[in-house]
DNA sequence: TTGAAAGCGCTAACAT
DNA sequence: ATGTTAGCGCTTTCAA
């Protein structure tokens, strides 16, 4: 309101009815004259009016505000969702306030009590990797306040949430390995508290499994740290590489371990795919253009934020929904 | 409010005095006892009080929210800048609402409208690529509208600016280039139009000049489409390599045009630096990580979200004040 | 079909 | 130092 702009008693002075008559107008009540309505339309765009928000919010009791926490949103996936995320929101009229956790607890829940404090109408939700419990959370939707997970979803099955398909995703990519002709497979993925992760190893197995192929521990190493630490993700390389029977091909499962497999094998002298092939998760633009060029499993980010976004929308909407829960296919990207 | 909260006349009631005491309190307010002050404060925390932002809003004519438009947040420099700018609304009480222009002037036309019809309370600006003349922005500034341009700013003298000192970091990139031996040094940048493709060129020419090395037009080179297609910057690099004499090295004037600048000379089986240097303006984190590995310019982008924030902030409190333009450090990272 | 009036939660004159 | 009151712009009974 830093500018002045028109009110509803304005046009209704300008008209000479009721304020009343003007806000009925305004939001299409069928109370209203066809007459009165037009007038009213032609009034307001003529005065360029537009509704003030903070009435609306104050009168109605919601904040047209919705929240989301996401680990950081300096990267692609994030980014691209929040696209996504706030298409939808602006077109319902909604803002999007957004908080990062960091990978961090803590953070997370005074990023929570943040939003709430800000009276948020609804929460978009990824959770960080330290997060065991979710009571934090599940408190207020019991009271009331409607929230989706997207992402890294906890596993309780009385919420909403929005993942991509990564059992699926990572199946196809281990399938895809194998049909070029490799037998040892190796994965390196994250913390194995993660769900994304979980459902990546799953993945992995099964396809092992419906391919005759044989299972072996030593192929699935556990970056704790998300292989935001170089040093290891080195470390893990180092023990594939020096196995008995080194892997003829790696599944990096998250868009850093990716890029720092790339990395490390480069230095390492290690041709891809000639000496070992790479397949990647990776929302990374900059990954389709550097070299060496690899098979890359993308998740549908911005699709994810529209999901989430508007199953979030409908929550804040009609209430009490029953729990939904959608999965979203990844892409395999071969060049 | 989806979740009911304490108002002040609860805290009132409780406490059997008026509202506006309770109001006063909350406030700090000189005219309350330092008693019913600390009632107040105790009873407020008991209660879990927390202000109610929309009848706040209401009653000051402020919404307590700043827009800001830039091009697209799909990348580090945006996503580190917004987190500066995040950090310093989010203190001040501010949410921050995203809007991005995608490099067309008709989108961040439909942007600002979209924002002054949220009526924010200020407006942080980096102009699309299409964008030549400022009115749209000047004239709401002219009305009372607080905003503050980032990054591509314009050349106008009555407007708030926060910028990287492109002059100096193309100056010290140029100059670095000269000390490592070479003489014939090229710029590949972007649409000339642009401010901070100008600033960048004109440090490359100051550069030169200050080393007595002559100024040959055939080494500069313009992707005027920010070098996001692909062919466009082939086609300037063939020209270059083509050239009688080529350039011993090449600075690559953004994000952008510098990873593709590695992918074509990669694919053209150049070595870096070897056969020829690169030099490029870079904030994404996948280039110190992928190879070869090349000395990058990198904005302080987090920096200047922070700056241009907080003089937003002190705009919108302290009404009209002198125009200032700020000018920050890039930092020349050297492996 | 329209109008009058109350009230959402807060702040700021204006009393006292 | 504290209370009373009005009003920000809007929606929504209730009445006509």
């Amino acid at each position: 309101m830093s500018i002045k702009s028109t009110t509803l008693k304005e046009i209704a002075k300008q008209l000479n009815i009721s304020k009343s008559t003007v806000s009925r107008a305004l939001n299409d009540d069928y109370s209203v004259s066809a007459k009165t309505k037009q007038l009213v339309l032609d009034c307001a765009r003529q005065l360029n009016y537009t509704p003030n928000f903070a009435a609306k919010s104050l009168k109605n009791g919601k904040s047209n505000v919705i929240g989301i926490i996401a680990n950081t949103i300096d990267n692609n996936f994030i980014a691209k969702l929040l696209s996504g995320v706030e298409l939808v929101a602006y077109q319902h009229g909604y803002n999007v306030v957004i908080c990062q956790n960091r990978e961090s607890y803590d953070l997370e829940l005074s990023n929570l009590n943040y939003l709430a404090a800000k009276s948020v109408d609804g929460l978009l939700v990824s959770l960080s990797s330290e997060t065991t419990g979710i009571a934090h959370f599940t408190d207020l939707q019991q009271k009331g306040l409607p929230m989706v997970f997207f992402d890294r979803v906890p596993d309780n099955a009385d919420i909403h949430k929005v993942e991509a398909n990564n059992f699926k995703a990572s199946y196809e990519a281990t399938t895809y390995l194998i049909k070029q002709g490799h037998t040892r497979i190796a994965q390196i993925t994250s913390n194995p508290s993660v769900s994304i992760t979980k459902q990546r190893l799953a993945g992995y197995h099964q396809a092992l499994r419906d391919h005759d192929l044989p299972y072996d521990e030593q192929y699935v190493q556990y970056c704790l740290h998300g292989g935001f630490d170089m040093d290891e993700v080195e470390q893990v390389m180092n023990t594939l590489l020096k196995a008995d029977k080194p892997p003829q091909a790696i599944i990096a499962a998250s868009d850093r371990i990716t890029t720092n497999c790339i990395t490390l094998l480069y230095k390492l002298n290690y041709q891809i795919p000639q000496d070992i092939a790479l397949l990647g998760f990776s929302n990374n633009d900059l990954i389709n253009v550097l070299s060496p060029q690899i098979p890359i499993i993308e998740l549908p980010a911005f699709e994810m934020g529209v999901a989430a976004a508007e199953l979030l929308m409908r929550s804040i909407k009609k209430g009490a929904l029953p729990f939904e829960f959608q999965s979203l296919d990844a892409r395999l990207i071969v060049k």
